[in-house]
RNA sequence: GGACCGGUAGUUCAGUUGGUUAGAAUGCCGGCCUGUCACGCCGGAGGUCGCGGGUUCGAGUCCCGUCCGGUCCGCCA
């Protein structure tokens, strides 16, 4: 039906004749001639239709969005007429037979690049809005993408192995979608969370580097990178350390950005999790900004931490400056939106003292703190922090989770606001995690994942559960996690040994893991793996600001498909068979109660 | 579970202190036009102001509830 895609012509082929296939883009209609613009995925070319042109009165039909063959001459525009703007500017077709393949009604909102549609619309017409370029460009980046890491993962020896969608409710953390069994009455399946445990089995197989693209299900609440159902990349290797796996996974990511972007990407430095939140607040720490926090609780002698609107002196709490390079220009009103944002994170206040002129000692600051922490104390701050004329520094005082949460966050929000980048690009590893993090009941939870190996012996990880760090590894670029791994437990006692800490019963343990640690048993193999978010990965290629844009049918906040009207009701014969039986609302509600 | 923003023509939006027949742009339809390219000119059609209730002589506008979309916190690697 077709000889050339749209976008593909140009001078090479003038006084060829061509047959094109594609979509109306626009049609501009002057009496004795017709201009037609005609798409595919290729691109847009002009086609030219007289009134001599046996197909005229068709080509005068012709609406938005028609599909159309069209047989014409590809012929030179004269120099007045080119446009330069479009790539295939410098040709158009002249056209000598058109048929319309199928019309189209008017489209529910402009496909236009200039034109901007709630994103509601969109996604109800989401075949359409796959049609712009925008969206185009976006799809075909990620199946580059997806291409280049198969081709590399199979060079170096990777086998490409599926492992099931239908599993059993794993122990992520997260909670799964569950889908009932008609042949187990009363029992469930769950959608994998990740493949994690089955890549551990296939490394007891012996397959020894494996990985797959992998649809990954989580049922929690979305937000602007976060979709109930999205794709790793994941890797799992035998006999390889956390060095090897990071040196080879650094090198893909490396490739991927070569030759996609054309990229060249500097070094991967390496930061212990405490450095990350010592210095930036953030255990995915974006280092394309330069300012980090800095400690001052041991200048401040007996003053007290309220003037920094943090809690009475409470000496677990954590004081911190964060000094910000040119931000004496900030006003106050936007000071009181920066309050706003940190209060969201549990801060209960924002200090600050703006630098106008330091060498006038406090005379050259501005703060409404200073007369609380005094003279000297306030000079020994701004040398600490080494501020300057035209700098503003913040401060922040609480507990260490609330000052890392709000401070980090204020760091990359100013840093945004105030396009602080040094870069465009900041690869890093965040490496040396705790094993474990305290829960409030004292109780221990996994800082990455229950299988993750620790970094100490068995007899140090019991003594101290919170001392141990693991064996693992957060890749992280321009502050967004791409991907985590570890090398993982391999022997049984050790993995028991974890889950104890973690307060599973043995019960438990076999019921929920029994097949794992039977696995152990039977000669697995020491092994690591890693897993990279392929949707935030593209998001970045692609500058996109939600997930939602490097997917082709997402789901809306609430985790429902406004396209299919998914989820649905089913039939009650359906129920029926699986053995359930909705409750009413106010029946389920007394049940509760 | 919580905080905040939004919902008015197909689309993007405006709509003042509550007051006449709810507007603009664009799209759409009809007419004219042989070099435009976000074509131009003339004319026309197009509205459950998300939904329900309330206050009021009178509600797009105020109040309550609810649904939908979005950003974030909690949650989630």
């Amino acid at each position: 039906m077709r000889s050339n895609y749209c976008g593909a012509l140009n001078a090479s082929f003038i006084d060829q004749e061509v047959t094109l296939c594609g979509w109306v883009d626009r049609r501009r209609d002057h009496g004795g001639v017709i201009f037609i613009d005609l798409r595919d995925r290729d691109g847009i070319v002009q086609v030219v239709f007289d009134s001599d042109c046996k197909d005229f009165a068709l080509a005068d039909k012709v609406r938005s969005e028609y599909v159309l063959q069209v047989k014409g001459r590809v012929r030179a525009r004269s120099a007045a007429t080119v446009n330069p703007n479009m790539g295939t500017g410098e040709v158009e077709v002249y056209g000598l037979e058109v048929s319309i393949l199928n019309e189209s009604e008017t489209p529910p909102f402009p496909l236009s690049e200039h034109s901007t549609v709630g994103e509601d619309v969109r996604l109800k017409y989401r075949y359409m809005d796959l049609r712009r370029d925008e969206m185009q460009q976006k799809l075909r980046l990620r199946s580059k993408v997806t291409n280049v890491i198969r081709n590399f993962l199979d060079d170096n020896g990777f086998l490409d192995i599926e492992t099931p969608i239908l599993t059993r409710a794993t122990p992520e953390g997260a909670r799964d979608y569950l889908v009932p069994s008609r042949t187990h009455d009363g029992k469930f399946f769950a959608l994998p969370q990740s493949p994690q445990l089955f890549k551990q089995l296939l490394m007891v197989s012996g397959f020894d580097r494996y990985y797959q693209i992998a649809k990954c299900f989580r049922d929690e609440d979305l937000r602007a990178d976060r979709q109930p159902e999205f794709t790793q990349i994941d890797i799992e290797t035998s006999f390889m350390s956390e060095e090897q796996v990071m040196t080879i996974t650094e090198k893909m990511i490396r490739q991927l950005f070569k030759n996609i972007k054309g990229v060249e990407l500097g070094e991967f430095p390496r930061m212990p999790f405490a450095e990350c939140m010592d210095k930036y607040g953030s255990d995915k720490p974006d280092l394309r900004l330069p300012m980090q926090l800095v400690e001052i609780k041991d200048l401040l002698k007996n003053i007290d931490f309220k003037v920094f609107a943090g809690p009475a002196n409470d000496p677990k709490c954590r004081v911190t400056a964060l000094k910000i390079d040119g931000g004496a220009s900030i006003s106050r009103k936007q000071i009181d939106g920066y309050t706003k944002f940190v209060s969201i994170y549990g801060a209960k206040g924002l200090a600050w003292i703006k630098v106008n002129e330091i060498e006038k000692g406090v005379e050259g600051l501005q703060s409404p703190i200073i007369k609380f922490l005094g003279d000297e104390v306030t000079m020994n701050v701004m040398a600490r922090v080494g501020a300057k004329n035209g700098d503003i520094v913040f401060f922040g005082a609480d507990t260490s989770k609330v000052v890392s949460e709000a401070l980090g966050a204020l760091r990359c929000k100013l840093g945004e606001d105030l396009n602080l980048y040094t870069c465009e690009w900041a690869p890093m590893w965040v490496v040396d995690f705790p094993m474990f993090e305290e829960l409030d009941g004292g109780n221990w939870t996994a800082l990455h994942h229950p299988f993750t190996a620790p970094s100490c012996s068995a007899e140090e990880l019991a003594a101290n559960p919170g001392a141990a760090l693991s064996q693992a590894y957060d890749m992280v670029l321009n502050g967004t996690e791409l991907g985590g791994g570890s090398v993982r437990i391999h022997k049984q006692d050790m993995q028991t040994n974890v889950f104890e800490i973690l307060g599973i019963s043995f019960e438990e343990q076999r019921e929920k893991f029994g097949f794992l640690l039977d696995a152990l048993k039977y000669g697995c193999p020491p092994h690591a793996g890693l897993a990279f978010g392929l949707d935030r990965l593209i998001m970045l290629m692609t500058a996109s600001e939600s997930i939602r844009d490097v997917i082709a049918f997402p789901k809306t906040q609430s985790a429902a498909c406004v396209l299919t009207d998914a989820p649905g009701r089913v039939d009650n014969t359906q129920l029926r068979e699986l053995n359930i039986r909705l409750r009413k609302k106010e029946e389920a509600a007394k049940t509760e109660a």
